[in-house]
DNA sequence: TCTGGGGTCCTAGGACCC
DNA sequence: TCTGGGGTCCTAGGACCC
């Protein structure tokens, strides 16, 4: 059997923990730029805010009902992500942990007795809990699939289900699939969802009946063949690794305000290329290909977002993690794609055709400076690590950053920064 | 005035190879 | 005038997720 453990309400879970008196009080957080709600609490999900919603629709709403706003802090949700995961994995054993997000893990359960398992969930549910402080809700099933649907259950009514459900017999799984909609399930979307609803198939009860040759070939092939699998109990998606590094990585922000000047895109995308460069040498890999997009500020609404994008890419003689052998190539591509008299709202990086960084690290037939550069790298991830995001940074970022994504309610980080630790005032 | 960011998997189709 | 069969690799695009 496996679980899904997930937080409820996490970023707003976080902010509270810290502000003990918005416990019961509507809280919301807000996408990165202030743009979007992404995170709300229980109080203001009831208050009629809707969820991904932009934010200035839903201002007079917040302001009627005095709801509390936050901008996103991932420096102290990333932290409290990390203790939950760690008490997973102290309670369950590492192997049997799959983060899967910032608030979600699945995990094995097959080393208990099926008689075992509510005990066990709950008994986790109350380590968390007592651990880090934030409230999980526990769905447990043969399938991931099922697990999430459980999970599903049993947020739905936390008082009666206290934030367990357990689908172990064909009877309660029967019944919760009938009483689903199919939109409801984990991996059905809204295309899916519309294409099911044409050929009459509303509840997941009815997806689960259809046959899989059916949906190889009408219905997402492969994926849609394991999906049903998996509704049918069987489990086809599998415990992914922990360590599996990433193929691609992104670092792609809004822009605090239109901008038109290139030099101001040049800095921006040195600086999300930078942001990358770390996040790539974290996983010890180095890449090959970099992509740089921009996306222009359009007047007209009818404008789609493809129309408004427009991307380049390069690829390098040799894959790098180096951000001085990056940053270049990067913001060369950006005289390729900038329009003088277009106004831009958004600019990304995103590198691939990442390979591990093993054959450069130390490689004796690399010349001396190369050794030297890699050495520079990791003593500026350390010190920017260690002291303030960006403390030494690449003359090509900049320093003015009018370019800078809006943060207006950002509250401490509590848990990483010395010089902003929780007190008592 | 104003709508986020970062990923995954799969498939189809083109280029190229023997 | 006619024009095989079988493969691999890569990229773009579509779908999904949180």
């Amino acid at each position: 059997m496996k679980a899904i453990i997930d937080c409820n309400n996490f970023y707003c879970s976080c902010e509270r923990l810290f502000n003990p008196h918005l416990e019961g009080k509507p809280v919301v957080v807000l996408s990165n730029n202030d743009g979007c709600i992404v995170s709300r609490s229980d109080e203001a999900k009831k208050l009629g805010v809707e969820m991904a919603g932009p934010y200035f629709m839903a201002k007079p709403l917040i302001k009627k009902h005095d709801i509390t706003v936050f901008s996103s802090n991932y420096n102290l949700y990333g932290d409290l992500s990390w203790r939950v995961m760690e008490t997973l994995r102290v309670l369950l054993g590492k192997k049997n942990v799959e983060v899967y997000s910032v608030d979600e893990a699945f995990v094995d359960l097959s080393i208990f007795s099926p008689e075992e398992l509510p005990s066990i969930a709950k008994d986790i549910r109350r380590t968390v809990e007592q651990w880090t402080g934030i409230k999980v809700s526990i769905g447990v099933a043969p399938t991931k699939v099922l697990a999430k649907l459980a999970n599903r259950l049993s947020k739905k009514d936390k008082i009666k289900t206290n934030c367990v459900v357990v689908l172990d017999t064909d009877e309660k799984i029967v019944g919760a699939l009938r009483n689903t909609p199919v939109s409801d399930i984990w991996g059905v979307g809204r295309q899916y969802a519309n294409k099911l609803k044409e050929w009459g198939i509303y509840d997941a009860l009815q997806l689960r009946n259809l046959s899989e040759e059916f949906a190889r070939t009408y219905f997402g092939g492969v994926v849609g063949a394991r999906l049903i699998r998996e509704l049918r109990g069987v489990p086809s998606k599998d415990m992914e690794d922990e360590l599996v590094s990433k193929k691609m990585i992104a670092t792609t922000r809004m822009f605090g305000s239109p901008v038109g000047d290139i030099a101001s895109i040049k800095e921006a995308v040195a600086t999300y290329t930078s942001r990358a460069a770390e996040k790539l040498r974290r996983q010890h890999g180095a890449a090959k290909t970099i992509n740089v997009f921009v996306v222009t500020k359009e007047e007209n609404h009818n404008v789609n977002y493809r129309e408004a994008m427009n991307g380049k890419s390069v690829t390098l003689p040799n894959a790098t993690s180096f951000t001085n052998e990056l940053i270049k190539p990067a913001v060369d591509l950006v005289d390729k794609l900038f329009e003088k008299g277009k106004l831009y709202k958004k600019a990304g990086v995103t590198l691939s055709g990442i390979v591990p960084d093993t054959s450069i690290q130390g490689n004796l037939f690399l010349s001396e400076t190369k050794n030297c550069e890699r050495k520079l790298m990791d003593m500026i991830d350390n010190v920017n690590f260690s002291q303030r995001d960006d403390i030494l940074k690449f003359a090509a970022s900049g320093t003015d950053r009018n370019w800078k994504m809006q943060q207006n309610k950002l509250s401490p980080r509590y848990t990483t920064r010395w010089e902003e630790l929780y007190g008592i005032s």
